[in-house]
RNA sequence: GGCCCCGUAGUUCAAUGGAUAGAAUAGAAGUUUCCUAAACUUUAGAUACAGGUUCGAUUCCUGUCGGGGCUACCA
């Protein structure tokens, strides 16, 4: 049963027979009440009463009184200054739990046959992951799961950027540093190995610019003739000629950055389906690009590098190849959209999960596939998410200030593990079971902080703060689910499992259980508005929504010293429906549950 | 300079144009014979500023002030 709906039509018919005015349902809009006031379900009036041609106040009380007489759902109902305040029966309450219970997959859509891609994470091999990439990878891989709720096939795929200036960089450093140094020879992961070698470049490039200059070298001329940065320039041109030799060596250190992102990857709880390469698409797009010189869409300058002209969108003119016909970011970038639905042609939309700085990137890139006549081009959409600020400021490398991927989730963790014992909440658990607890309660604290914000706005990391167990956070969640667990141990033990049957006609229901029951209620809508929204967020601030209130059920009413055997057998049915909805939407954020905890 | 985004309690975050602007945290005060106190209850505290549109503005428009981003033949 909908709620929303029923209520629609019958406020719909409400109007048509007291007002002999048309309105269609959907054109209803309700809103939850205010605690403050009775009811469930608020009808704002004030936008009517040139319909009814009553002021608000009237208004309201006539189709209250309506709805009282002839719909099934409403109970009751009061007026406060124009809005009209819905109050359900409890039978309809009973009916909409009832229907959530019966309800296999609750809060996931059928297959609607559409597909999606989504794209997320895109590292450099160059570095390590950091904060940053967290909230990317967290997020794309939250969209995903949430857009599969809402029956969409979805494909997570991303580009690593395995090539260019910046990999030679750390090439050139450990070949001139290195003495041969491996991850298996250091016992250091290899994507950090490979990373202390581009900060050893960037320090060796420093210290023989500072040479030169105190040379008498100019500032500017210094930086051109820096030895070592011209030995990177010299790797990438034999890379692209892909000379053996360096080949090798790019093969080798890249695979040991992989194995350091398989395992960060694997403690972050994401995958992929599908990886692309920049090394394989870099390539790509040149060709596109010269037809659409052809096809007069871009133009050539004298120097023969290649533009588009976007003045008429209110943007700039573009490069998207060098005067010497290699390609630029653009242009890879053209080549592998185009790539892409290649690959998969069904995909009715492709998401680039990619940080704000590069909002005006896509936004040329969309146009320019749109120029090049390709239908899709309109399916395409940046989802912009805002940078992790720390106190600080900005992350920034060479400062040093960068939180590292791996010694951040691991910093959770032990913190998750010292707050655990503190409390002697492991009592019974084995130590695998314990380090598993800490874990589930370390990531989940930190994806539900980097998700329960909006993705679009920035946002501050204070790692002195922001590792909280307390109050709006992932392990508060949690521990309500351990709670409820708990619960339906012992009316396991009891031997009580409610059927449909057993709970029928009850009819005593607690204010907070129909609050609760509201929000079971509400979670579809929360899972369709995060996927039109592509926003996480709606799903974190539902479930400590409901978390909360069911924690002031907990807090208020007893289930197994009830008397009455009914709301006993409805209370664990309920509390299982609010444990299996909380799990759900945990899921969806990449979150999992404890039992205990 | 041009373009884009953001200014909400001390702090971190909410609020399809709707009621007395919600939470959390930090502060103050309470609640464990009873299903896990990582909880619950009470209390105090905010829309940068000035105009405009509207029955109604944190939300839409204009201006001012403050913060950030983009604006490379880098990726």
């Amino acid at each position: 049963m909908n709620i929303e709906q029923t209520l629609q039509q019958d406020i719909s018919k409400a109007f048509e027979e007291l007002f002999q005015a048309e309105l269609k349902s959907e054109e209803i809009s309700l809103q939850p009440t205010r605690k403050e006031f009775e009811g469930s379900h608020t009808f704002v009036c004030f936008p009517y009463a040139r319909i009814s041609k009553k002021n608000p106040e009237e208004t309201g009380r006539i189709i209250g009184e309506y709805l009282k007489e002839h719909s099934e759902l409403v109970e009751d109902f009061n007026v406060v200054k124009g809005f009209l305040n819905i109050v359900l029966s409890d039978s309809t309450w009973l009916e909409v739990f009832t229907s959530i219970l019966n309800t296999e997959n609750y809060g996931v859509s059928p297959q609607n046959g559409q597909e999606v891609m989504i794209e997320y994470s895109s590292p450099n091999t160059n570095k390590p992951l950091h904060l940053g990439h967290l909230r990317n990878n967290f997020l794309g891989w939250s969209v995903a799961e949430i857009l599969k709720a809402n029956g969409n096939k979805v494909h997570k795929v991303q580009i690593i950027n395995d090539r260019g200036i910046h990999i030679c960089k750390s090439m050139v450093a450990w070949l001139k540093y290195g003495n041969g140094e491996t991850p298996e020879t250091t016992g250091k992961k290899g994507d950090k190995l490979v990373g202390d070698y581009y900060v050893k470049f960037d320090q060796e490039y420093k210290k023989q610019i500072a040479n030169l200059m105190d040379q008498g070298v100019g500032k500017e001329q210094a930086e051109k003739e820096v030895p070592i940065m011209k030995e990177a320039q010299e790797m990438l041109l034999k890379w692209e000629q892909k000379e053996p030799e360096t080949y090798a060596l790019w093969q080798k250190m890249n695979g040991w950055v992989y194995s350091g992102f398989d395992v960060t990857y694997h403690q972050m709880g994401v995958d992929f389906n599908k990886l692309y390469y920049e090394s394989e698409t870099y390539l790509l797009g040149k060709d596109e690009v010269l037809k659409g010189v052809d096809k007069g869409i871009f133009f050539k300058k004298e120097d023969g590098s290649v533009w588009v002209d976007l003045t008429d969108e209110g943007l700039d003119q573009k490069l998207l190849l060098r005067a010497d016909g290699t390609s630029v970011y653009m242009t890879q970038d053209i080549g592998t959209a185009i790539l892409r639905f290649r690959d998969f042609p069904e995909i009715a939309k492709q998401i680039y999960t990619v940080g704000n700085e590069q909002e005006y990137h896509f936004k040329v890139l969309f146009i320019i596939l749109d120029k090049l006549g390709y239908e899709w081009a309109k399916e395409c959409y940046h989802l912009s998410y805002g940078m992790v600020d720390l106190p600080t400021g900005k992350m920034k490398s060479r400062e040093g200030t960068v939180v590292d991927a791996d010694d951040l989730m691991q910093e959770m963790i032990d913190t998750a593990h010292e707050h655990t014992e503190e409390l002697g909440k492991i009592e019974g658990f084995t130590e695998e079971q314990a380090e598993e607890l800490y874990e589930t309660l370390g990531i989940g604290a930190l994806k539900y902080f980097l998700l329960k914000v909006d993705p679009k706005k920035r946002m501050l990391f204070d790692p002195n703060e922001s590792i909280q167990f307390h109050g709006n956070t992932g392990p508060f969640i949690q521990y309500t689910h351990a709670r409820i667990s708990a619960i339906l141990r012992k009316a396991g033990q009891l031997g009580v499992n409610p059927s449909t049957e057993d709970i029928a006609g009850f009819g005593n229901l607690h204010a907070i259980e129909k609050n609760v029951i509201y929000l079971l209620n509400d979670y579809t809508n929360k899972v369709r508005e995060a996927g039109v929204n592509y926003s996480p967020d709606i799903i974190a601030q539902y479930v400590y929504d409901l978390a909360k209130e069911y924690n002031r059920f907990y807090q208020e009413v007893s289930i197994f010293n009830e008397e009455d055997q009914q709301a006993l057998k409805f209370r664990i049915a309920f509390s299982k429906v609010v444990a299996e909805t909380i799990s759900k939407a945990m899921g969806l954020l990449g979150i999992s549950v404890p039992e205990r905890m």
